[in-house]
DNA sequence: TCCTTATATTGATGATTATCGATATATAGT
DNA sequence: ACTATATATCGATAATCATCAATATAAGGA
């Protein structure tokens, strides 16, 4: 069993942390800049929460500048993990579909 | 908001299910059938409850066969899904990584 | 040093979910 | 019709998790 998709998939299975990846995606954002961009529906230490595990799960990269933290959206990690899900669970599609010379290696 | 890729995720966010999906892999299986390859480890209401999930995600294939239901994996859904977490997360990787004739539709 | 700002952590609460025993349903065989 | 088998559903329970208010930590500026 492949722990590491398990918790990809967990770190991916809210629809919060799914807004907050897209919002990452190609920026860096400080936590409050994460915050205000969700408008007040969740607050700073839920975003913290979810920023965590996202960082847990390698799926974002972190910058602390003095006393703010960036984030962004890591895409490489993302790439491979879903490579890893092509591969385990669609393997009769792997071929076809993806470019392993492209696949990150982790 | 992508509802879909949410309920993607949280369908695959589950050890268990993994492992179910594992072996619903290039073979149809009989409910009980996977609670005999689960060694014990869960029973059969449980089992009945992950095949609804991955059921409901559209990431098997169901069968029915006199009193028997029969499912496999869907590796069709499962590339399709992969397919829209990298155009969604992983723009940058999209092109280089992904064969859009090898996608299924959905 | 004191104050402010940015983020993390803690503790609590409510919601979701994984699990199971018991039971219902449905089908096949006798 | 009766019995056995296969699976789904129900109700309950325990575990996980999302969320927040309060507080801690840490860093910069006065």
């Amino acid at each position: 069993m492949d722990e590491q998709l398990v918790i990809f998939a967990k770190a991916i299975a809210d629809d919060t942390r799914q807004v907050i990846l897209k919002h990452l995606c190609c920026v860096w954002l400080s936590v409050n800049d994460v915050v205000d961009l969700l408008g007040g529906k969740v607050k700073q230490p839920t975003v913290s929460h979810h920023l965590k595990m996202l960082e847990d799960a390698g799926l974002v990269n972190v910058r602390q500048e003095g006393r703010q933290r960036f984030y962004t959206l890591n895409q490489e990690r993302m790439t491979f993990c879903c490579g890893q899900l092509i591969s385990t669970y669609a393997p009769d599609y792997a071929q076809q579909v993806i470019n392993p010379e492209a696949i990150p290696i982790k």
